[in-house]
DNA sequence: CTGAGCAAACCGTATGGTCGGCTCGTAGGA
DNA sequence: TCCTACGAGCCGACCATACGGTTTGCTCAG
């Protein structure tokens, strides 16, 4: 997809990326990409709610059917970051590309949103927020933290995954840890 | 200074801001900037690694001297992260210059290599190491999160420095929470 | 007099966006 | 069934502008 190809270049040439180079990528001549994207800037913006749609529905999928238990979604998030982490390089390409984006005028406004839909759901998932919220963050920093290394050891990635899987199969606050 | 300049203009414009926008942010003509910097791409070399050395510079200054307990470098980096992050825009502007500059060639090196210091630096800090990294870890989330929104809410994150502390002070694995 | 620091004009190139035209799938009339 | 008209999708040439970097020359401290 055009998309894909956008994020590519985006994510190795930041958000200055040309409308030539993405569409070179895209197997389409610039004047084509144009023709579906108005412009530079309303490309970047479709890319970066595609980027957060291909997110939640990643998350969506690596939440367990039959886990039922409060912080199910955590899990869920917990894991797609991970997987990605892992043996993709996915997820810390959307941190990169979410953050060059967030200079694109409009961007900004869709990371927000998308942001506060997290946190509802969050909320609604039935762990103590302040818990929640610590292993959600802890998972952030760690995708983060990906994208200036080489590739962290994926031994000590599978130790951090499981031990924010075990914190979030508690409940309660934790101020008394 | 120049590269506060820079900072400013690469923070809203991303990493394609050009060499014309931060010499007339500094105050300068762009060949009077060219003069100190060979390239754009040195220009932004040396605002990483500036960025770099002020946010270790400010971490060490937020280390209580008083404090020799294991993991007061560890709590340093989280107050440091926090304190920024409440009254000030710096660190989340950190988070995404370094995202932006990731693209230019040679900054990735030198961002891998403050981490990797980073890492040296918390073994020695004498906290279990699993320990130590989800505390960094979560504190670097926060810092990402904080980018997105207009502003978190003060209570929490005053909330979760007090638990990243709190955290710090305990030690041993964290497999028994 | 000299050289460092800086400004401003300048150059070749690359960029975002526009435009005329080409191709092809298809609707519809005979 | 065949032919035609049409419009969506796309291409490549084009234009004005903005860019990075170089050069020239001014200013002033030592």
């Amino acid at each position: 997809m055009v998309l894909d190809a956008a994020a590519k270049v985006v994510g190795t040439h930041g958000s200055g990326a040309s409308v030539d180079a993405i569409a070179r990528q895209a197997g389409v001549s610039k004047g084509g990409l144009l023709h579906h994207f108005r412009s530079r800037d309303q490309l970047l913006l479709a890319l970066a709610e595609d980027l957060a749609e291909q997110f939640a529905a990643a998350v969506h999928a690596a939440v367990d059917p039959r886990d039922h238990a409060p912080g199910r979604l955590v899990r869920g998030y917990v894991n797609a970051t991970f997987d990605d982490l892992i043996d993709g390089t996915s997820v810390p390409e959307q941190v990169v590309l979410a953050a060059a984006l967030s200079t694109v005028p409009g961007v900004a406004e869709v990371l927000q949103r998308d942001k506060q839909r997290w946190n509802e759901a969050f909320d609604a998932d039935g762990l103590h927020p302040q818990r929640a919220l610590l292993i959600v963050r802890a998972a952030d920093g760690v995708a983060t933290a990906g994208l200036y290394e080489g590739g962290t050891d994926p031994e000590e990635l599978r130790r951090t995954r499981q031990l924010l899987l075990a914190l979030s199969r508690q409940e309660g606050p934790l101020a008394d840890l």
